[in-house]
DNA sequence: TATTGTTATACTCTATAACTATA
DNA sequence: TATAGTTATAGAGTATAACAATA
């Protein structure tokens, strides 16, 4: 029971739109840019994983939280420890894995660059009232929940 | 004065969770399968700017549409033109230019799709209030209106 | 035999550069 | 000379397949 087609048809660009914004308008680029950080999108997002975990995580859990497959986390964290950023350490309990695990480094590199995107968005979100920014907030994790789980029902 | 930091905390990873199912969890692709088209993802976007327009486009402005450079489009519209979805007319006022223009196969093609992206919508937004509905339209419209304005000023 | 991760390879998406045709 | 589009090439992001090591 569709009971406001048109929302939909007026949803579906919207969040084209935004989604473009965020993946091919530079956000990321830019904020890398302006973190001082010579990072591909893929790896500033494996940091990001990391540190919102806050634990060291195995790879294919990283994988599974990227929604990617694993070799591509594999050699994106090859080179994040070339650069110091991570570190693999053996599992104790178990000796095929490695825990991927953030330097220090890798922890001030991520919260920089998180903090210049919090900046635009605490820019963007400047004319907003506190009720608009918690339904915000509370409307978009609610979608973004109710959307995945209709999604994974597709398998 | 950001006025409530750990709602942005929030905010980043939801829209980075929102923006992997839509771009990477396979929602175009499982689409296109289910709408019984063998297209790729920037053909079927191609489609659907033509059809929200509702008239013809030059390739330029199809590029500018899509946030993606015009080497890009013309490729693609290759093979949405060789697959009989799109044609290329003559521009009567300037004969350098193209328009691209739906066929009947192609307003079909993505007519279908539409409607199969729209049912899974639908049926993720089953249990919401038309007024929650209604809300969300309206805050994503102007968050993305606000970010990209924000995005805009760092050129 | 199943699972974790790695190596090697290939495909999709998009960009830049060089060019053609028309304005 | 500037603009619309095309052709050719390159690079980033991600996938699949084959393999190694451990469970």
């Amino acid at each position: 029971m569709p009971s406001d087609p048109s929302l939909l048809r007026e949803l579906l660009p919207r969040l084209t739109e935004l989604s473009s914004s965020l993946n091919r308008g530079r956000l990321v680029e830019r904020a890398l840019e302006a973190s001082g950080l010579a990072l591909e999108r893929p790896a500033i997002t494996i940091l990001g994983v990391l540190h919102l975990a806050g634990e060291p995580l195995r790879v294919g859990e990283i994988a599974h939280r990227m929604k990617v497959v694993g070799p591509h986390v594999t050699r994106q964290v090859h080179g994040l420890e070339s650069r110091g950023l991570v570190q693999r350490i053996a599992d104790p309990a178990d000796q095929r894995a490695r825990l991927i695990q953030l330097t220090a480094d890798g922890t001030a590199a991520i919260e920089r660059y998180f903090g210049v995107v919090e900046g635009w968005f605490t820019d963007a979100l400047s004319g907003w009232s506190a009720e608009d920014r918690r339904a915000l907030g509370a409307l978009l994790t609610r979608f973004t929940e109710d959307l995945t789980a209709r999604l994974s029902t597709l398998d």
